[in-house]
DNA sequence: TTAAACTTTCAATATTTATTGAAAGTTTAA
DNA sequence: TTAAACTTTCAATAAATATTGAAAGTTTAA
């Protein structure tokens, strides 16, 4: 495989799996570019590479930096925006997933500890489920959360050991 | 807060949750209705308690039989299909989990694999970041899998709490 | 200042994804 | 059998989401 079909590959692999996971094809897409890209980029290298117009160039590098994956980095004597993504990937890693439990995670908590409150009766077979599964997912989304915690504490090697030499 | 309104919340959160997570609104709130329901339902059922059409509710409790996080089952002397959703939340982790790494983590690490054998050079710096993203990401996602393959050989209990001891 | 270089915004448009509902298909009781 | 009860399919439509590109906004060098 040549060099530009496989970079062609790439960047098409991680926006079908963005997409698969919530993201933005094209946000995907721009951030595989930069992850590979040895040097800075500015907007209109992601619109010639990508094909893809100034705004919505513009629009996902933003939203890449709102999510600390990307930085803008100035280069002396041009005027430009450069633009480069962080590269260690455990780093990534941490960002994703310390946005993911502030936007998603916790509301979500939030949410379930509040109905666990509603007005029912024992004796109604409909509200002793629900408080029940409520109950359940509850629990177990602290617990996942707690783990998210422990994961942004922890370092790669550690992490990862934890798990690993419990597998045969 | 009143059983009803609760009720309708949980739905709507799990719902917002789901597509989030790249899940079809409508599936993840045939799921949470089946979660929190203490007996079967019928296609009937699940229409009009998320005022749904008959195809929209088919076909998502169809994907949620795929996903196994939903199962038949009959009724003696009734000729309706009712559903049941799994409980235990550990299970429907599990599942899920099961279920993504095969469909996604499993063909990203194979087109990864692939990728690391492409013509290049060394001495260009292009080759050589995208070698060095590509080794890193696939080495990444490799240790994904395999903590996954972990989560499901384990049990709620040792997992959680060998992750979860080490928090303060 | 000012005008060129650059970035951001956003209404219009295109694309993708989800939903509907009626028709076709299947199963079952009699 | 057959016809009623039920499930599935799928083309049409609606809704949600992403993208464009031109105009407005901002910054900088001279």
């Amino acid at each position: 495989m040549k060099f530009e079909e496989a970079k062609k590959q790439f960047i098409q692999t991680w926006g079908t799996l963005g997409s698969e996971w919530g993201i933005n094809r094209s946000m995907a897409q721009v951030h595989a570019l930069l992850l590979i890209s040895p040097k800075p980029l500015t907007t209109e290298d992601v619109m010639e590479d990508l094909s893809i117009s100034r705004g919505n160039a513009n629009m996902n590098l933003r939203d890449l930096i709102n999510w600390t994956l990307v930085s803008k980095e100035l280069v002396p004597g041009d005027r430009k925006e450069y633009f480069v993504a962080e590269k260690d990937i455990w780093e990534i890693a941490r960002r994703i997933a310390k946005e993911r439990k502030r936007r998603e995670i916790e509301p979500v908590l939030k949410v379930l500890g509040q109905l666990n409150e509603f007005e029912g009766s024992k004796e109604n077979p409909e509200h002793a489920a629900f408080s029940k599964t409520v109950a359940n997912l509850g629990d177990f989304v602290g617990k996942m959360d707690k783990s998210v915690e422990v994961m942004l504490k922890a370092d790669e090697s550690w992490f990862f050991s934890t798990l690993l030499k419990l597998l045969k």
